[in-house]
DNA sequence: GCGGACAAAATTGTAAACACTTGAGTCGAG
DNA sequence: CTCGACTCAAGTGTTTACAATTTTGTCCGC
């Protein structure tokens, strides 16, 4: 029974902050559900903060609430993730057309960081390591941009996908051709070039969807939360 | 006591559409707080409920929860507002761009209509018309587009900017001049050239954007819910 | 052996109760 | 008269209890 830190926010929040960590863990599975009095005991609170968590993270897109049988953590249908990497796409390359017209010495020489990270990450052949700058990479180009709508779409969309794509960088050519994308984009967000960017950034989330297809279609992965079902319950 | 029609819905769903309503109907007004219990009763319901749609309006960006203090109606801050523009600006390009591409002679005709509903209420002087219908021919071209998403991230934001944005068409010119935009995204939509009418589109909202600054620059509204605290109470 | 109806357990939806924090008003000292 | 501390009311945060629905297991009939 692990009771979560104190914090100075409502209780609901920090157990959505939970609840969302496992998820995106995978300590939940999709398609399982969330029981109210399990969760509540387990991480040491009443059933309302659990209530209000699972509803938030629907809201979210990451659980299905159905009157009188619970929220159901999501299975994201094929269309709707390819619609959401559409409209990913759109912002990314926002986002980086904006951070071409206006990057600085310091924001750069961040994004050459994680960049080189994910070289050697890619060259060690260490998909979680990739995984996690790959992330950071993006995240700090949307947190550049300077549009903070913009970036809390993306950052909401993203976890979303994060539902099944961590599996999409099993192999080292996956990493080494995603890493050759970022490496256009901070060219082209270095030489100030904001359509250049865009350009780059759209193809770079492009082949990022062709990887999650090729994903989806071959799952070279034989754990039992791969081989459930994928769709919901009933 | 009006108690809320009987549906096939949680509560706390039909608690938040009916607080939503009254949010944008302005029964509600910005930087007013939530009273639980005087909502509950009013509502006919308990305080859980109440609390939870609270919750889901906050992560909408329609409230904002502040601890031990309650749920406040959001006041949006300029800058947030001008983002949100910016956002919207792409999505409604993106929408109109792949609509163009793919639009039927039904859609046509029904977003005829409503350009022609929208000029005759331009003519007859009629603000409320005009506003309801430009909604609707915003919101129809984004269904037609065909990306759920997209259309979801939409629909919420500007649900969020019409916070205040209703005031924008006081005057006659302010929807001829809207309208105008109009016909030529219409014209762009169905001469099948998605690049002409992903620019019509952003370039409408961004003399939408530019009304909406006037009209805060300068407000010709002397209720006491536009004279009111523009910030956060505190 | 199989299918359907019934009953009991589990679980969610809702409501009421309790504890704590915040804010205002008042009283008193300087 | 002003400023500060104290008290009390209002309201939220959380927990607990109750009601309704779903699900599962079992038993009976065919």
């Amino acid at each position: 029974m692990s009771t979560i830190a104190r914090a100075p926010h409502p209780l609901s929040a920090r157990v959505r902050a939970e609840l969302e960590r496992m998820i995106l863990d995978g300590t939940l599975s999709p398609g399982e559900r969330l029981n109210e009095v399990a969760l509540a005991r387990q991480l040491g609170v009443s059933r309302g903060p659990v209530r209000e968590a699972a509803r938030l993270l629907e809201r979210v897109g990451l659980v299905t609430v159905i009157l009188n049988r619970g929220a159901f953590i999501r299975t994201v249908p094929l269309d709707e993730a390819l619609d959401t990497y559409a409209l990913n796409a759109l912002l990314f390359g926002f986002g980086c057309a904006q951070l071409a017209a206006s990057i600085t010495a310091g924001q750069a020489l961040d994004l050459r960081g994680l960049y080189e990270g994910m070289e050697a990450a890619a060259a060690a052949n260490d998909p979680e390591k990739f995984f996690t700058l790959n992330i950071a990479f993006h995240e700090h180009i949307m947190a550049f941009a300077r549009n903070r709508q913009v970036e809390a779409v993306y950052l909401q969309q993203t976890r979303k996908l994060m539902l099944f794509r961590r599996r999409s960088f099993d192999r080292a050519t996956s990493m080494a051709e995603s890493n050759a994308g970022h490496r256009r984009i901070l060219e082209a967000l270095m030489a100030g070039t904001p359509e250049q960017a865009r350009h780059f950034a759209e193809e770079h989330t492009r082949t990022g969807r062709a990887r999650f297809l090729s994903a989806i279609e071959a799952p070279a992965c034989t754990t039992p939360a791969c081989t459930s079902s994928t769709n919901l319950p009933k």
